[in-house]
DNA sequence: GTACATGCAAACGTTTTGCAGCGAA
DNA sequence: TTCGCTGCAAAACGTTTGCATGTAC
């Protein structure tokens, strides 16, 4: 039901060659659309809804769903969750990124996984959690927003 | 469109009558319905969904959702996003708690906010973010679900 | 009596599924 | 030629809205 359990590696490309080859190693199909999914992908400065990427290429979600969905499973792709809204998606690549969200003003910041480190130290000390921001951002209001609450 | 910009004051409560006091200060309306919407989230020992409500309580959705709103509105009720599923709500207790979430065995466990205060003073000295896991969890492996991937 | 609460129905936005046909290998 | 991919249609899910009726105050 969830994708929690997903035997997930994290396959990290350089360019869009590397994401092909990678692609036909797992024994996927390189049709015309995942190859406009992809282009998409890596043209993409930030993480993309299903909705975008298909009303910008002309196709219907369902398969753009099943695309990402597929190269998610094969380690290419990886979705994220900023706040409500719909799922993100991004290629994974060669530098994984956690995500920060302001509710406020709905942008995210990435940042190296190493900045985030000491938060994850100090978590796994005191409560024995392993937490990361890759599928579920870390979310408060940024510098600009002030506001106390959410 | 966000519920995210809401003037939302706490008002912690022991019991139902201060509940209840204080929802007639605020101009509702005490229906019966309300007052079963209330009786259970007093009863809940964690934040429970609309539909697990509604079922309960014979109610439709609609019904248990515009309650659940109304008294969030007011101060009295918070919603909180445990990783995917629908919304969860709880009472606001006389004391405050935040939430962490692991995905792998899908319980969540309340934390005191003062114990989460080294992730907020780093977060914000490093990035300028006030995080809190209020309304999203913080989400990781708990220590007996010892998977490294989400 | 007035304003708010309720149920019903319908819609929404996001995501999933079944099925028949098309296309990559 | 096979199996995976595609579009279409429909559904699932959580949530919101409009409208007419009902009820707390």
């Amino acid at each position: 039901m969830t994708s929690t359990a997903h035997p997930v590696r994290r396959l990290p490309f350089e360019t869009i060659d590397d994401a092909i080859d990678a692609l036909r190693v797992r024994g996927l199909r390189l049709s015309m659309t995942r190859q406009r999914v992809l282009d998409a992908l890596f043209a993409a400065a930030r993480p993309m809804s299903v909705e975008s990427m298909a009303s910008r290429l002309k196709l219907v979600p369902t398969t753009v769903y099943r695309n990402l969905e597929a190269l998610e499973r094969h380690g290419l792709v990886r979705h994220v969750h900023l706040g409500h809204g719909p799922g993100l998606y991004a290629l994974i690549g060669s530098e994984e990124r956690e995500y920060i969200y302001c509710p406020m003003c709905e942008t995210a910041r990435t940042v190296r996984p190493e900045l985030l480190d000491p938060v994850r130290r100090y978590v796994c000390r005191r409560f024995g959690y392993e937490v990361h921001f890759t599928h579920f951002a870390l979310v408060g209001h940024c510098p600009d927003c002030t506001r106390p609450e959410e």
